[in-house]
DNA sequence: AAAAGAAAAATGTATATACATCTTTTATGA
DNA sequence: TCATAAAAGATGTATATACATTTTTCTTTT
């Protein structure tokens, strides 16, 4: 067994925020993907969809602001969604700018997904109580918010 | 202005567990990121290697479970630190296994790196106040409980 | 001992993620 | 007006992630 080369104690690797915030997301996001995987689409694509059935046409980069997604990376992740035809993405006037909405087919896969959605949400809201629920998304808030004070 | 379909409440998707979870790990990893940088590691890197260090060399089964992740996401995530040969990979008596152990330069990097992600970790800790870092902490570990419980 | 089954990892394919840099378009300023 | 700067996305590149399937090796069963 290897020992530490100096005698300070070693940091608790066990206790990463990252490290639990990724295992922790990895896990649910499979529960999540699971549950949504009879309408045919993925947790993080869900998320994108009812945002845009909620809010109506987004800018493309406002739509990166309010998922909390790199640009560049949201660029990539529409391409799923417009090869299944789900959104369209049109011109604004400042011809920079992409308007993104989603298609009559987007709304109903988000009509699909909705009620699956429901099913795996409660089911953790159940499990882990409504105090630790909120607590934890206190917690991610916060953490989030720490985060992008940087 | 869209309006549901039906007369039913819709669902509060800005309370998505799996989105909230992945929005706060997206922001989390970018800053332990960023901290680690000048040791050119990565957070999901360290995570493997400081692993490796502290419990010496493991299965890469082992490995998988210990930082719940996918078999076959473990076989491709060995590959940079193959490439920077950080990690060597050896076969078992039982040729079916591999046994991956850190090499002296991934000693090297783990030493590097340590002091960053301590200075990073101690600024979220410190940030989120030591009750709300337990009970983030608490509530991954549940969370992710409950998912793994399907 | 040969066939069937199980365990461990690799491969094919698709998506998710971000940094550095580039291109296109609009706004600004001398 | 023209040059320069700024804004919005796209691209090049690398890593992270998992499902379905395949390959290799070992174990079990007959």
């Amino acid at each position: 067994m290897s020992h530490n080369d100096s005698s300070l104690p070693e940091p608790d690797i066990g206790l990463c925020i990252c490290s639990n915030l990724r295992r922790a997301t990895r896990a649910v996001t499979q529960a999540y993907d699971a549950a949504l995987r009879p309408a045919g689409i993925r947790a993080s694509q869900f998320s994108m969809l009812a945002l845009l059935k909620k809010r109506g046409e987004l800018r493309q980069s406002t739509l990166a602001d309010l998922i909390g997604l790199d640009g560049t990376t949201l660029t990539r992740n529409l391409q799923p969604l417009l090869k299944n035809e789900w959104i369209r993405i049109d011109r604004d006037e400042d011809q920079r700018v992409r308007l993104i909405s989603l298609t009559a087919e987007g709304h109903r896969v988000v009509g699909l997904a909705t009620p699956l959605w429901q099913g795996v949400q409660a089911h953790f809201v159940d499990s882990l109580g409504s105090e630790q629920w909120s607590a934890l998304l206190d917690a991610l808030n916060g953490t989030g918010a720490v985060a992008r004070a940087d």
